[in-house]
DNA sequence: AGAAATATTCAACAATGCTTAATAATTACT
DNA sequence: AGTAATTATTAAGCATTGTTGAATATTTCT
């Protein structure tokens, strides 16, 4: 056996993401492994080992896909000039939507294998940047005369509150049998905290 | 080889959770093994296998004394009895200060292999329904007019909005290199989501 | 003391994991 | 066209996992 032209290089590591991709749709994140994208391209794990660094550098592009498949569903959202509140509440529903359809990249992206390797570069920094800035403009619109740095500290409030939503109804552990549908909980946070934050801090 | 009458039966149980704590230190809660938790124990796999029906049933218990350990932290408080808010920060904040000084222990309870295996049997979720009560008594001194349903669901928001954000801190996912300690984004979200339900809903 | 019961160890199995050394085939050059 | 360099691909290496069954050691009971 030995080389095939069947595929340029650009098209192996299109074939790898979409591969890795394919198999995050029936499995855990932690389930992925060199072994299974390779059979599943059709090639040995040696293959891959030309196109990525290593398993982590792999990871981390299917990672920007995703976050980018995420930005660009927020972007094709119908954003409101005046119920910021609302803007908020759709953008976490898209997240919560993302992560119970797609679980599997959902996980993967908060994977330690692929955070922790080294410091992450900066395109992917800008993307994740990106999706923060959304969040930040509706707050800064709800409150114009806060700070920046009061502007960031709320975006990361929310965020990980809708985060930590998102992975407990996933995990199903949330201990509550009725009346806790995830889409509730996410409302009733966004709904009562900008309430508290405008009255509050305004 | 380890005599028969050094341990009893249950000294030996004793021997494997505390030994499986220990490593908890040092390790993430994937990296636990069988064999790692019989060599510090000073055993083999196999007594392991006497003791519990296989490694999800040990770190079950194991994971049955964290949420111990955590309940009686949060029994140990000095409970206000006016100032409610007050008293979901405190317990906020020691569950916050757990999951940084104990970050094994916290992640192993939320480990699917431990959850997913089958149903979780009664006395562990009395444990856990023991937790969540004290944030709900907490609540319902707020708002006495409040649904049970809207206790639990209210419970259930601010539990995994802190859950959140303990996850995000403590692998670093904040992506906010200043002025975002735990604390602060715990205290905003109690404050804020509190008043919030104070008001809209009261 | 000898036999039955139990505790403990050891070895093996069947997977899985990531990575790299070796191999085979294509390309480039003379 | 024939040889050398490059590169795609495979195969093997090495470590680790949970679990089990047989062998060995220790205790208990008759």
């Amino acid at each position: 056996m030995a080389r095939r032209s069947d595929h340029t290089r650009e098209e192996l590591k299109e074939l790898a993401l979409k591969s890795a991709e394919e198999l995050l749709n029936d499995k855990s994140a932690s389930e992925l492994s060199t072994r299974q994208i390779a059979t599943k391209m059709g090639y040995t794990v040696g293959t891959l080992y030309q196109i990525f660094k290593n398993l982590p550098d792999l990871l981390l592009h299917v990672n920007a896909r995703t976050l980018k498949t995420l930005y660009d569903d927020c972007q094709n959202l119908d954003i409101s000039k005046r119920d910021h509140q609302k803007n908020i509440l759709a953008y976490a529903n898209i997240y919560l939507e993302f992560a119970h359809s797609h679980p599997g990249h959902w996980e993967l992206i908060f994977d330690n294998m692929v955070l922790n390797d080294d410091e992450l570069p900066d395109w992917y920094l800008n993307q994740v940047n990106a999706l923060f800035s959304l969040i930040e403009i509706q707050l800064k619109a709800i409150q114009p005369t806060a700070s920046d740095n009061e502007i960031i500290k709320t975006s990361r409030v929310l965020w990980s509150s809708v985060h930590g939503i998102c992975t407990l109804s996933i995990n199903n552990n949330l201990f509550a049998k009725s009346a806790c549908s995830s889409e509730e909980l996410i409302q009733s946070l966004i709904e009562n905290f900008i309430n508290g934050w405008t009255t509050l801090a305004g």
